[in-house]
DNA sequence: TATAATGATGAATTCCTTTCATAAAACCGC
DNA sequence: GCGGTTTTATGAAAGGAATTCATCATTATA
């Protein structure tokens, strides 16, 4: 059976022209050499090499070996290369699965750098799982989870990020504009807009709206999140948002931010992993430069914006 | 280091799913392949395989090894098939030489069947040569010699392939036209065609001129068979080529032939070949073609024919 | 829960590769 | 031509790496 060192030999003494000069390189000695190509040649049932004077030469069999070898070590080399990046983990890929929607434009920030500083590194963005997020970081569907609902799982670990604020996003024009603070008494008559997700994962309603044995009079469902707000500055319903999102919409939409309740409803963004996994280099990265991009803070602007945190 | 086998194992493990599944295929034990991968990851410094459930999963540098085996395993594949039939002697090269310029019209007929008996064959025909042409078998330059001089040289062997006589042709209108034989003293006076080789390898002047202590008036080259004989057939010259070759042209050009000397200048083709070549069949095979095309008799025609052997 | 299937592991063994010592052949310089 | 040098070939011995065996741990299945 052809091997790889047969291959190295063929090559080497090709280039070299002795089969000594060629044991020297190898590190092995001309004996060893003149035993392996013996030996297959024997099993290839055909010559090799022959001799010329006390050279050696190739025959035609040995001249198309030589071309293989040439080929496949260099194949071999490279493969070995990459190999030796990934063990030092600089390739390798991050599957990343975010299951809060409106993570996107903070995520993009940090996604950008990464690529820039780990070019041996593929990033893939997933939004959407089988059953949840969570099952698919244990499942190694995605090798991270940015999530605010960090799920105790066997084998999992979650690192906090930063906090944020759910906030009522409404037309500047709309009665309430005025306020505060919003209770959710004040919304039966609203129509809620939000993110094509399952109700128990809205926030405003698990967390507000149902607590208050209330709901909005309606619900409808807008993928973009800038037409979601255009929608919502055009008085065509209300939102919840994070606070650090309407800040970047505030001087753009004639829009209006109030607290959900009194406290507010206050979040917390964590990205979760694995825990027995191997500590790639980059991931570690990717986590310090996750921790490190905080969402533009909500300044105040406009009437009912919602007062600032330290 | 990166070897064949692993890439096998790696491949079969990829292909059934289990250890003990690829162990079967590729005739080990499943203990052999978990060492043999445990041997690997070492090496690489990097994980390949991790358990899942009681199944295996590939991690990203397992997966990206699967992808280098599948491809350099089908060229391992197609290198031993192209080295069995080199083995099988169905594939090769046969470099012809030829001493023997007139033969070129002989050896396409022997060719052109020959290609079509064994596609994988190539075949180069050489008529220069650095030396001579039994130095070029010697030294491997060529495999086979078609020369009418077949000078021994240690490890080299003859077969005869045809007998023929070099005859002299003329234009049919010159005197000696009605003659049947031509001695030295009748062509003193003729400019002498030739094809363009050294004077001692020129049948008509070292064993006809020479030993008769003569010279024709002039010598010129013409390097083609066609516009050397139409330059004879009109009167420029005189030449001496085999009589099988003359009969292709005596119904065509105004040729006449005459015997050169009472006996005629008696002559015979060889082939050559090293004997201690391993007998590649192709080789043998191109033996036998040469064997069995003889080249076509000269028929008697026209004043001046040469009389006819058996 | 018992059972079957699968992978992991350590020790022993087997097999293949390599080395050593030496011969044979060929080239080089005198 | 004749030692000296260089190179390959070869058989036996040594060494080392791959393989097996026996067994355990884990997980899925009935």
């Amino acid at each position: 059976m052809l091997e790889r060192t047969h291959l190295a030999i063929i090559h080497e003494v090709h280039r070299l022209g002795t089969l000594t000069a060629a044991a020297r390189t190898l590190n092995l000695s001309q004996s060893a050499l003149s035993h392996a190509i013996r030996r297959l040649e024997q099993q290839a049932g055909t010559a090799l090499l022959y001799k010329h004077g006390r050279r050696l030469r190739f025959t035609e069999a040995g001249h198309y070996l030589c071309g293989v070898a040439e080929r496949l070590l260099a194949q071999f080399d490279h493969a070995e290369t990459i190999l030796g990046a990934f063990a030092a983990g600089r390739k390798g890929s991050l599957r990343i699965g975010v299951e809060c929607h409106p993570c996107h434009r903070w995520l993009v920030r940090v996604v950008s750098p990464f690529l820039a500083r780990w070019p041996e590194v593929d990033i893939d963005i997933r939004r959407e799982f089988q059953f949840s997020g969570i099952a698919a970081l244990t499942q190694h569907d995605i090798d991270m989870l940015i999530t605010p609902d960090p799920l105790g799982a066997a084998g999992l670990c979650f690192t906090p990020l930063f906090g944020y604020e759910m906030v009522l996003v409404i037309s500047r024009s709309h009665p309430l504009a005025t306020q505060q603070v919003a209770r959710p008494a004040d919304l039966t008559e609203e129509i809620l807009l939000s993110y094509p997700v399952k109700d128990e994962r809205l926030d405003i309603l698990s967390l507000f709206f149902t607590p208050a044995q209330c709901r909005p009079r309606g619900h409808k469902h807008v993928e973009d999140t800038e037409i979601l707000l255009r929608m919502v500055a055009a008085g065509r319903g209300i939102s919840a948002i994070p606070d650090w999102l309407a800040a970047e919409y505030l001087n753009q939409l004639p829009l209006s931010t109030l607290r959900l309740g009194k406290d507010g409803l206050q979040k917390q963004l964590y990205i979760g992993r694995r825990d027995k996994d191997r500590p790639a280099p980059f991931i570690d990265c990717f986590l310090e430069m996750a921790k490190d991009t905080k969402p533009a803070p909500l300044r105040a602007q406009g009437i009912g914006a919602v007062p600032q945190k330290s």
